[in-house]
DNA sequence: CAGTATCCCCTTCGATACTG
DNA sequence: CAGTATCGAAGGGGATACTG
Protein backbone atom coordinates (compact mmCIF):
# COMPACT_ATOMS: atom_id res chain seq x y z
CA UNK A 1 0.00 0.00 0.00
CA UNK A 2 1.23 3.29 -0.47
CA UNK A 3 -0.37 6.68 -0.13
CA UNK A 4 0.28 10.29 -0.89
CA UNK A 5 2.03 12.29 1.98
CA UNK A 6 -1.35 14.56 2.60
CA UNK A 7 -3.19 11.07 3.35
CA UNK A 8 -0.75 10.35 5.97
CA UNK A 9 -0.51 13.05 8.04
CA UNK A 10 -4.47 12.77 7.83
CA UNK A 11 -4.41 9.34 8.85
CA UNK A 12 -1.94 10.20 11.59
CA UNK A 13 -4.31 12.54 13.01
CA UNK A 14 -7.13 10.00 12.64
CA UNK A 15 -5.35 7.42 14.21
CA UNK A 16 -3.87 9.58 17.27
CA UNK A 17 -7.55 10.61 17.60
CA UNK A 18 -9.99 8.22 17.40
CA UNK A 19 -13.49 10.10 16.94
CA UNK A 20 -14.35 8.01 20.11
CA UNK A 21 -11.71 9.16 22.28
CA UNK A 22 -12.29 13.24 21.02
CA UNK A 23 -15.61 12.57 22.58
CA UNK A 24 -14.53 10.67 25.53
CA UNK A 25 -12.32 13.72 26.33
CA UNK A 26 -14.83 16.64 25.47
CA UNK A 27 -17.86 14.94 27.18
CA UNK A 28 -16.41 12.91 29.59
CA UNK A 29 -18.25 13.04 33.37
CA UNK A 30 -16.34 16.24 34.55
CA UNK A 31 -15.21 18.02 31.12
CA UNK A 32 -19.00 19.38 30.33
CA UNK A 33 -19.31 20.81 33.55
CA UNK A 34 -15.71 22.07 33.13
CA UNK A 35 -16.66 23.78 29.62
CA UNK A 36 -19.97 25.15 30.35
CA UNK A 37 -18.46 26.93 33.60
CA UNK A 38 -15.59 27.76 32.01
CA UNK A 39 -17.46 29.47 28.96
CA UNK A 40 -19.41 32.75 30.19
CA UNK A 41 -15.67 34.24 30.37
CA UNK A 42 -12.06 34.05 32.04
CA UNK A 43 -12.23 31.84 35.11
CA UNK A 44 -10.06 31.30 37.96
CA UNK A 45 -8.72 27.46 39.20
CA UNK A 46 -10.83 27.78 42.56
CA UNK A 47 -14.03 29.17 40.84
CA UNK A 48 -14.30 26.31 38.80
CA UNK A 49 -13.27 24.16 42.14
CA UNK A 50 -16.72 25.71 43.39
CA UNK A 51 -19.04 25.67 40.97
CA UNK A 52 -18.22 22.15 39.38
CA UNK A 53 -20.10 20.52 41.98
CA UNK A 54 -18.40 17.42 43.73
CA UNK A 55 -14.84 17.79 41.81
CA UNK A 56 -12.00 16.91 43.90
CA UNK A 57 -8.46 19.11 43.38
CA UNK A 58 -7.16 16.45 41.32
CA UNK A 59 -9.62 15.48 39.23
CA UNK A 60 -10.35 19.29 38.30
CA UNK A 61 -6.77 19.71 37.75
CA UNK A 62 -6.12 16.28 35.77
CA UNK A 63 -9.12 16.95 32.81
CA UNK A 64 -7.98 21.47 32.80
CA UNK A 65 -4.71 19.82 32.02
CA UNK A 66 -6.28 17.40 29.53
CA UNK A 67 -8.53 20.45 27.94
CA UNK A 68 -5.68 22.74 27.91
CA UNK A 69 -3.86 19.28 25.84
CA UNK A 70 -6.54 18.85 23.28
CA UNK A 71 -6.81 22.77 22.81
CA UNK A 72 -10.12 23.89 24.06
CA UNK A 73 -8.89 25.58 26.85
CA UNK A 74 -6.16 28.49 27.10
CA UNK A 75 -3.93 28.77 30.28
CA UNK A 76 -2.68 32.43 31.69
CA UNK A 77 -0.95 32.45 34.56
CA UNK A 78 -0.31 35.77 35.62
CA UNK A 79 3.15 36.24 37.88
CA UNK A 80 1.65 37.85 40.73
CA UNK A 81 1.36 37.15 44.46
CA UNK A 82 -0.69 35.15 45.05
CA UNK A 83 -0.92 33.98 42.03
CA UNK A 84 -3.40 33.86 39.41
CA UNK A 85 -4.39 31.51 36.83
CA UNK A 86 -6.87 32.46 34.34
CA UNK A 87 -9.05 29.12 32.05
CA UNK A 88 -10.92 30.80 28.88
CA UNK A 89 -12.69 28.48 25.80
CA UNK A 90 -10.95 28.31 22.68
CA UNK A 91 -12.89 29.01 19.21
CA UNK A 92 -12.94 25.33 18.76
CA UNK A 93 -14.40 24.81 22.44
CA UNK A 94 -16.69 27.97 22.05
CA UNK A 95 -18.16 26.59 18.57
CA UNK A 96 -18.75 23.18 21.16
CA UNK A 97 -20.38 25.48 23.72
CA UNK A 98 -24.28 25.15 22.45
CA UNK A 99 -24.14 21.30 22.01
CA UNK A 100 -22.78 21.21 25.50
CA UNK A 101 -25.77 23.46 26.99
CA UNK A 102 -28.29 21.60 24.60
CA UNK A 103 -26.81 18.16 26.18
CA UNK A 104 -27.20 19.86 30.29
CA UNK A 105 -30.59 21.57 29.79
CA UNK A 106 -32.19 18.12 28.01
CA UNK A 107 -30.42 16.68 31.32
CA UNK A 108 -32.12 18.68 33.68
CA UNK A 109 -35.22 18.83 31.73
CA UNK A 110 -35.30 15.02 31.59
CA UNK A 111 -33.80 13.96 35.20
CA UNK A 112 -37.24 13.61 36.86
CA UNK A 113 -38.42 11.05 34.13
CA UNK A 114 -35.10 8.96 34.24
CA UNK A 115 -34.81 8.56 38.23
CA UNK A 116 -38.32 7.23 37.87
CA UNK A 117 -37.61 4.59 34.84
CA UNK A 118 -34.60 3.35 36.89
CA UNK A 119 -37.12 3.04 39.39
CA UNK A 120 -39.55 1.44 37.59
CA UNK A 121 -36.48 -1.08 36.10
CA UNK A 122 -35.37 -1.84 39.35
CA UNK A 123 -38.61 -2.61 40.94
CA UNK A 124 -39.51 -5.16 38.18
CA UNK A 125 -36.29 -6.77 37.58
CA UNK A 126 -34.19 -8.94 39.20
CA UNK A 127 -36.03 -10.15 43.04
CA UNK A 128 -33.18 -12.14 43.47
CA UNK A 129 -34.76 -13.70 46.58
CA UNK A 130 -37.90 -11.94 47.29
CA UNK A 131 -41.67 -11.64 45.80
CA UNK A 132 -42.34 -10.13 42.33
CA UNK A 133 -40.49 -12.52 39.68
CA UNK A 134 -38.55 -10.75 36.71
CA UNK A 135 -39.70 -8.93 33.48
CA UNK A 136 -40.79 -10.21 30.51
CA UNK B 1 -36.46 23.03 57.24
CA UNK B 2 -40.42 22.21 55.85
CA UNK B 3 -41.44 22.05 52.03
CA UNK B 4 -44.82 20.56 50.39
CA UNK B 5 -45.02 17.30 49.38
CA UNK B 6 -44.50 18.23 45.83
CA UNK B 7 -41.65 19.39 46.84
CA UNK B 8 -40.09 16.29 48.60
CA UNK B 9 -40.48 14.27 45.62
CA UNK B 10 -38.66 16.63 43.09
CA UNK B 11 -35.90 16.53 45.72
CA UNK B 12 -35.93 12.66 45.90
CA UNK B 13 -35.69 12.74 42.22
CA UNK B 14 -32.61 15.06 42.21
CA UNK B 15 -30.87 13.56 45.00
CA UNK B 16 -31.41 10.40 43.19
CA UNK B 17 -30.10 11.89 39.69
CA UNK B 18 -27.51 14.31 40.23
CA UNK B 19 -26.38 16.03 37.05
CA UNK B 20 -23.55 14.97 36.45
CA UNK B 21 -24.40 11.56 36.34
CA UNK B 22 -26.93 11.70 34.09
CA UNK B 23 -24.52 13.64 32.14
CA UNK B 24 -22.15 10.96 32.42
CA UNK B 25 -24.90 8.00 31.46
CA UNK B 26 -26.22 9.75 28.38
CA UNK B 27 -22.94 11.41 26.95
CA UNK B 28 -20.36 8.81 28.20
CA UNK B 29 -17.79 7.48 26.21
CA UNK B 30 -19.68 4.74 24.83
CA UNK B 31 -23.37 5.79 25.02
CA UNK B 32 -23.24 8.35 22.54
CA UNK B 33 -22.11 5.95 19.97
CA UNK B 34 -24.56 3.56 20.93
CA UNK B 35 -27.24 6.42 21.16
CA UNK B 36 -26.02 7.87 17.39
CA UNK B 37 -26.09 3.93 15.88
CA UNK B 38 -29.55 2.56 17.24
CA UNK B 39 -31.55 6.29 16.17
CA UNK B 40 -31.67 4.93 12.39
CA UNK B 41 -34.37 2.83 13.80
CA UNK B 42 -34.71 -1.09 15.48
CA UNK B 43 -31.20 -2.54 15.97
CA UNK B 44 -29.83 -5.85 16.46
CA UNK B 45 -27.24 -6.76 19.09
CA UNK B 46 -24.75 -7.64 16.30
CA UNK B 47 -25.56 -4.78 14.34
CA UNK B 48 -24.48 -2.25 17.44
CA UNK B 49 -21.51 -4.66 17.99
CA UNK B 50 -20.25 -4.22 14.68
CA UNK B 51 -20.89 -0.71 14.29
CA UNK B 52 -19.66 0.98 17.22
CA UNK B 53 -16.07 0.88 16.23
CA UNK B 54 -13.71 -0.81 18.94
CA UNK B 55 -16.60 -1.87 21.85
CA UNK B 56 -16.18 -4.95 23.50
CA UNK B 57 -19.05 -7.41 23.61
CA UNK B 58 -18.99 -6.92 27.62
CA UNK B 59 -19.18 -3.01 27.40
CA UNK B 60 -21.88 -3.38 24.28
CA UNK B 61 -24.09 -5.22 26.97
CA UNK B 62 -23.40 -3.17 29.99
CA UNK B 63 -23.94 -0.25 28.22
CA UNK B 64 -27.57 -1.14 26.87
CA UNK B 65 -28.78 -2.00 30.29
CA UNK B 66 -27.91 0.93 31.51
CA UNK B 67 -29.22 2.91 28.98
CA UNK B 68 -32.44 0.37 28.90
CA UNK B 69 -32.74 1.08 32.87
CA UNK B 70 -32.47 4.95 32.28
CA UNK B 71 -35.36 4.60 30.02
CA UNK B 72 -33.30 5.96 26.76
CA UNK B 73 -33.47 2.64 24.79
CA UNK B 74 -36.44 -0.13 24.63
CA UNK B 75 -35.32 -3.85 24.41
CA UNK B 76 -37.71 -6.38 22.67
CA UNK B 77 -37.01 -9.58 22.64
CA UNK B 78 -38.73 -11.94 19.92
CA UNK B 79 -38.84 -15.61 20.95
CA UNK B 80 -37.75 -17.37 17.89
CA UNK B 81 -34.69 -19.43 17.19
CA UNK B 82 -32.42 -18.29 17.04
CA UNK B 83 -33.15 -15.29 19.11
CA UNK B 84 -33.89 -11.56 18.07
CA UNK B 85 -33.57 -8.63 20.12
CA UNK B 86 -34.40 -5.15 18.60
CA UNK B 87 -33.61 -2.12 20.47
CA UNK B 88 -34.89 1.32 19.72
CA UNK B 89 -35.06 4.77 20.99
CA UNK B 90 -37.25 5.96 23.63
CA UNK B 91 -38.55 9.55 22.45
CA UNK B 92 -36.65 11.18 25.31
CA UNK B 93 -33.89 9.93 23.84
CA UNK B 94 -34.64 10.96 20.40
CA UNK B 95 -35.10 14.15 21.94
CA UNK B 96 -31.40 13.90 22.55
CA UNK B 97 -30.32 12.62 19.60
CA UNK B 98 -29.83 16.28 17.83
CA UNK B 99 -27.45 16.94 20.47
CA UNK B 100 -25.28 13.65 20.12
CA UNK B 101 -25.05 14.17 16.31
CA UNK B 102 -23.90 17.94 17.10
CA UNK B 103 -21.36 16.79 19.00
CA UNK B 104 -20.04 13.94 16.72
CA UNK B 105 -20.20 16.30 13.73
CA UNK B 106 -18.07 19.19 16.04
CA UNK B 107 -15.70 16.09 17.21
CA UNK B 108 -15.74 14.87 13.56
CA UNK B 109 -14.53 18.68 12.16
CA UNK B 110 -12.24 19.03 14.99
CA UNK B 111 -9.99 15.88 15.70
CA UNK B 112 -7.35 16.69 13.25
CA UNK B 113 -7.17 20.31 15.35
CA UNK B 114 -7.00 18.47 17.87
CA UNK B 115 -4.39 16.02 17.33
CA UNK B 116 -2.07 19.05 15.98
CA UNK B 117 -2.92 20.67 19.37
CA UNK B 118 -1.67 17.57 21.23
CA UNK B 119 1.36 17.26 19.09
CA UNK B 120 2.16 20.75 19.68
CA UNK B 121 1.65 20.74 23.84
CA UNK B 122 3.58 17.49 23.89
CA UNK B 123 6.47 19.46 22.19
CA UNK B 124 6.91 22.47 24.01
CA UNK B 125 5.91 20.93 27.66
CA UNK B 126 7.70 18.96 30.09
CA UNK B 127 10.92 17.67 27.68
CA UNK B 128 11.62 15.59 31.55
CA UNK B 129 14.98 14.02 30.55
CA UNK B 130 15.04 13.17 26.71
CA UNK B 131 14.15 15.45 23.40
CA UNK B 132 10.40 15.97 24.20
CA UNK B 133 9.34 12.40 25.51
CA UNK B 134 6.29 12.84 27.42
CA UNK B 135 2.83 11.31 28.38
CA UNK B 136 -0.13 9.79 26.63
C1' DC C 1 -3.93 30.97 45.16
C1' DA C 2 -3.05 27.18 42.41
C1' DG C 3 -1.44 23.66 42.25
C1' DT C 4 1.92 18.67 43.11
C1' DA C 5 2.84 14.31 45.28
C1' DT C 6 1.47 9.89 47.48
C1' DC C 7 -1.24 6.34 48.98
C1' DC C 8 -4.73 3.25 48.08
C1' DC C 9 -9.32 1.65 46.99
C1' DC C 10 -12.58 0.37 43.73
C1' DT C 11 -14.55 0.54 39.28
C1' DT C 12 -13.84 -0.05 34.47
C1' DC C 13 -12.63 -2.73 30.86
C1' DG C 14 -10.71 -6.43 27.76
C1' DA C 15 -9.98 -11.35 27.17
C1' DT C 16 -11.71 -15.62 27.42
C1' DA C 17 -14.94 -19.24 28.05
C1' DC C 18 -19.58 -20.95 28.44
C1' DT C 19 -25.11 -21.07 27.43
C1' DG C 20 -30.27 -20.89 26.10
C1' DC D 1 -27.91 -14.82 17.95
C1' DA D 2 -27.51 -12.63 22.20
C1' DG D 3 -25.98 -12.80 25.76
C1' DT D 4 -23.72 -14.33 31.03
C1' DA D 5 -19.64 -15.52 34.15
C1' DT D 6 -15.15 -14.94 35.70
C1' DC D 7 -10.56 -13.16 36.07
C1' DG D 8 -6.95 -10.08 36.16
C1' DA D 9 -4.74 -5.62 34.62
C1' DA D 10 -5.25 -0.62 34.26
C1' DG D 11 -6.48 3.50 35.70
C1' DG D 12 -10.06 6.66 37.62
C1' DG D 13 -10.66 9.05 41.67
C1' DG D 14 -10.81 10.48 46.80
C1' DA D 15 -8.04 11.80 51.00
C1' DT D 16 -4.36 13.92 52.69
C1' DA D 17 -0.17 16.45 52.98
C1' DC D 18 3.11 19.57 51.07
C1' DT D 19 4.89 23.92 47.96
C1' DG D 20 6.12 28.22 44.99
Amino acid sequence: MSRSHTDVSQEVTAQACPLVEVLDHVAGKWSISILVAAAHGPVRFTELERSVEGISRRMLTLNLRRLERDGLLTRTVHPTVPPKVEYRLTPMARELHSYLTGLVEWAERHRGTIAQARADYDSTATPTTETGRAHQ
